[in-house]
DNA sequence: TTAGTTAGTGAGTAATCAGTAACAAGAAAA
DNA sequence: TTTTCTTGTTACTGATTACTCACTAACTAA
């Protein structure tokens, strides 16, 4: 009985470190009583905060969920063209999932989709509410000329989604070697100028970090 | 001691059941347990048959190779330009997995990959083999004129890779609803369109599935 | 017919897992 | 101080897991 917290601060507590171990060896695997080691407690402890572990899964995708939404929020009070926003928040989305490489481990995960329909509707929300974004991003650049106007704006904001999806999966696979954001805004600017629209090249505010 | 198969029968046997069942609840639920019953055999005769159970997941990632290569084999034997050509890889591949939908789980699963490293490495080559073939009929594109020359292959063939890949996660948390080579098909249309090809709409065999 | 090989069984093992219940101690209100 | 609520521990449970082992029935070749 070392330290005692509060309730709500623990909670956090479990929640985080659930998402930062969840990476490692996969989310299936990650077990109540890793978690509880690695912030000292028990492992009943976890269960005195969460009744069942499903329901420390949905919290730990609800807190995924703030932390997009933190991002995307940054970048829209940015003062930037459509284009120029659009690369800010792929590269925005990108640094989140460097920094919290759990996130696609836990949004691709069968395992916890299978058990818990709950997780796979919220994670197909987001998925949803990206998508609606990067759409109204790219009728927005329509608008103002700097892509074609003859492009189906749903169409090419899954284009641009599947290829920050499939530069995540490259990442995993290779060990996560390479670096996220600047091989991400460099295929970008190949997609955006294949729309018509001049490469955004320096877009991003300072996002310097290599 | 109903059915007595040789033992080349029954491997092949396992694996394509363990291949069937894989899609269920994530492959790292699937125990052998499962996998035996399905076949009608006790759980002990699977290690008859592979010393353990890494052993079968990677018997399992060779055949995924295998059907890959056959698939991709097949596309090659056509007589068809270089764009037709793309358009029947990405047919073939994403009529692979809506066949085969424990594929990607098995090829996204962090838990398998965590355990076994080999079986990162297999995934990782069949990544690359398809991005070098994609890249060559970007190339081939570009040489004839029908792709636009001031496109890096490589960079264009990823964004190929990632319409597949976007696709298929969003076919995945869906719940496998909508018909993935028609989607595929109209998606690669506005991506190939944007490359600076006349669009092939209608490149692939007979593909007319719904 | 017989002797050796091979595929499969039945009954286990130890380890790991999520979840429970009884009890203990810190914190704060009374 | 005493009472009460909350956070935590200790010690456990039943279920599931991959894997083992002694044994047996089917096939095969001499």
């Amino acid at each position: 009985m070392r330290v005692r917290k509060s309730a709500e601060e623990r909670k956090s507590e479990i929640v985080e470190t659930t998402l930062r171990l969840a990476g490692k060896g996969g989310p299936d695997r990650l077990s109540t009583e890793t978690i509880a080691k690695a912030i000292r407690l028990t492992q009943a402890a976890i269960f005195r905060h969460f009744p069942t572990k499903q329901s420390l899964w949905e919290a730990v995708a609800t807190r995924i969920e703030e932390k997009f939404q933190r991002h995307w929020q940054q970048v829209d009070q940015l003062n930037l063209s459509a284009p120029e926003k659009l690369q800010a928040l792929i590269s925005a989305q990108l640094k989140l999932i460097q920094s919290t490489p759990a996130i696609p481990a836990i949004l691709l995960s069968q395992e916890l989709h299978a058990e818990n329909a709950r997780l796979r509707e919220l994670f197909y929300g987001m998925v949803e509410r990206f998508h609606q974004r990067i759409t109204s991003l790219i009728e927005e650049g329509e608008e103002s000329g700097q892509f074609r106007g003859n492009l189906d704006p749903r169409d090419a904001a899954l284009l641009v989604i599947g290829l920050v999806q499939g530069l995540i999966l490259r990442w995993s696979l290779s060990g996560r070697k390479f670096d996220l954001s600047t091989e991400g805004n460099r295929l970008l600017s190949v997609l955006l100028s294949s729309f018509g629209a001049a490469s955004a090249s320096s877009a991003t505010p300072p996002d310097d970090d290599r």
